[in-house]
DNA sequence: TAGAGTAGGTGTACGATGTACACCACGTCA
DNA sequence: TGACGTGGTGTACATCGTACACCTACTCTA
């Protein structure tokens, strides 16, 4: 019998991602291979590399696949407040911050992984991008500076993923890995390249804030 | 030729813990395999075994090297002050955690590698503890309340390392790890278990400190 | 001075991993 | 009818961490 007539599911990058979530949330990361992986999905190893590039795309795309469900459904269902200044609440963009804040943190209660893995990424991807426009366009329509804002990312750092990243460093350098995943566009995220723009131009000194004002 | 007389350095968990940081800053962290450190060292692998217990040992054992002389040496050369409040400064609990700050910081631009060590570590080494020991009493000391002092450890975990761990975890759990580094002895560091013994009082609640108080 | 014990280094071997490469089955379109 | 692209297969390899058995020197004691 050659491989049965196999009446499986087509297989493609989204699902192989999901399949991958699954399997880290069930064996942990450790326990996502390509291998185990592959026959969590009942194909060969090397079939998934028709659909992710590498391993690092893998896990590139886990985080993708979690952050993009997280800005549509969301936690608590609302997008950032794109939505505007319609209603009367005194403070929109706090509302906003804490809603996006704690749809990551729901992310980390059910995926204990995603740490470990976020932590690991030179995240660039256009759902990681995503979030922090998300977050940074609310400050800066609140009135926030630029400079501000960017001390504030690095404050909530801890609150943004769950952790404290290096936010927008400046090693953006070319692609050298390989990757089958879209590759984002620039001019998506203003509030960043804005904040970036600001950074960039008042650095001569210092590799990051310096002080702390607590 | 059988070895040839061979004279080589003896090799003890020091030697190997230098070489391996030495590597790592030389080659990555991802040219620190059991391997390579060996021929580094001009030994079989299967040596380093009399040293390091496993890998993961190995790993803690270079966080744990570089914090040890970080605490010992300084960047600025004074241990926090349990030198008492014997001047006339207004905030000497402030000088402290600035230059035990500014220590870990100096040790990240020495060593890139470190901090993606570090947020792979389950820290609980002397070292580590000692760390967080002299930030948590110094805090303690300027009259913070233990819960104040958990609070602003978080708020300020993004400087205390570089990037914000989960502190005082409870995952404490047995030691399932085998490792060949001494156990570090809880009445060294009252300032954390005021802190952690504070916490665990008053927690039935949340996974964590909850709420942003930006 | 003989003998035991131990610390430190060697050699071989195994299972797991990521992935390169060549191949094949199919559907679609010229 | 044939070329071709898409998706899956199979084999193979280098590299990794490390278990296990061994050997060699040294030191300590009888």
């Amino acid at each position: 019998m050659p491989r049965a007539i196999a009446a499986r599911a087509p297989l493609s990058r989204d699902v192989v991602l999901t399949a991958a979530v699954a399997l880290a949330d069930e064996r942990g990361l450790e326990g996502v291979s390509m291998r185990h992986l592959a026959d969590a999905l009942g194909v060969v190893p090397m079939a998934l590399y028709k659909h992710v590039g590498d391993k690092e795309d893998l896990l590139d795309g886990m985080v993708e696949h979690l952050l993009t469900g997280l800005g549509v459904g969301g936690t608590t269902g609302h997008q950032a407040d794109r939505t505007a200044d319609h209603t009367s609440k005194p403070l929109p963009w706090r509302e906003a911050v804490t809603s996006t804040i704690h749809g990551v943190r729901a992310l980390h209660r059910s995926h204990p992984w995603l740490r470990r893995v976020l932590e690991t990424r030179q995240l660039r991807t256009p759902a990681v991008l995503a979030h922090m426009e998300r977050l940074t366009s609310a400050f800066l329509a609140a009135g926030f500076t630029p400079d501000l804002t960017h001390h504030v990312m690095h404050l909530l750092g801890n609150r943004i993923w769950g952790f404290s990243p290096e936010l927008f460093n400046e090693t953006g350098g070319p692609p050298t890995r390989r990757s089958t995943a879209p590759t984002p566009d620039p001019t998506d995220y203003p509030g960043i390249l804005a904040v970036a723009a600001d950074s960039r131009a008042r650095r001569p000194t210092a590799t990051s804030c310096d002080e702390d004002g607590e």
